[in-house]
DNA sequence: TGTAGATTCAACCCGACGGTTAATTAGCTA
DNA sequence: TAGCTAATTAACCGTCGGGTTGAATCTACA
């Protein structure tokens, strides 16, 4: 709970639940209540579920009446896609090496150095 | 344990130590001596560490004598890039508001964009 | 052969997580 | 005011996660 916030996105990711919910939002504010409604568990779930995606800055719950209508706050996902775009290179390289392996096979000669 | 692969690679990037490892391994292959040495904590609970990051697919760990041997394999943060980048849209739209409010308060300004 | 080192396995502690049901708070409306 | 609805809080349960210590396993090497 005092998790880095780093630590809070990821760890609020890692539910599939969650995610569904967060995917829901992209399409448009709801209601707690709505947002319960696909799936098979309890509306007290959910609501908990809402309160580790609020504590990870990825959405904002405002009142409005006896509604609480939430809405997904993607600040957050950038910050995951800039730690994550720290590895991009990599992946990169592992396309880039694949295709070294490819041209190797058809050509003859090579060295290799450790 | 059963959890779903997206899940299960999230979970694993929602601790620092864990990321720390990613960002040790980033700069080449590494003994689990060499990985637990910069933590405060039992090379056994780096074990465990690692055992969560190979069942997410984040390294492959091969035998060499006594030793073994950690490398990164960054493949599943590139499908974590790819989950992230279907809500890009929203936080560039966000970024285009931010935008139009800074150029409404200077309106006519010299800019220098990168 | 025996011993030292690298790593994992096993058992345990404690707190967090995901879920439940029951009770409580808050706000609309008859 | 009472009563209905939305949502959270509280208490509880079983499991998992991160950490520990201690023992087991595997390998190199004197």
């Amino acid at each position: 709970m005092t998790a880095d916030p780093v630590s809070a996105v990821f760890g609020a990711l890692a539910d599939p639940t969650r995610r569904a919910i967060l995917a829901r939002l992209a399409t448009g504010e709801a209601t707690v209540n709505e947002l319960a409604a696909p799936f098979p568990i309890s509306v007290q779930a959910i609501s908990k579920h809402l309160g580790v995606l609020e504590r990870a800055g990825l959405i904002v719950r405002t009142r409005d009446a006896q509604w609480r209508r939430c809405r997904l706050d993607p600040t957050p996902l950038r910050t995951v896609a800039e730690w994550v775009d720290q590895y991009r290179r990599l992946w990169a390289e592992r396309y880039d090496a694949l295709d070294d392996y490819l041209h190797d096979l058809k050509e003859t000669s090579h060295d290799r150095d450790p």
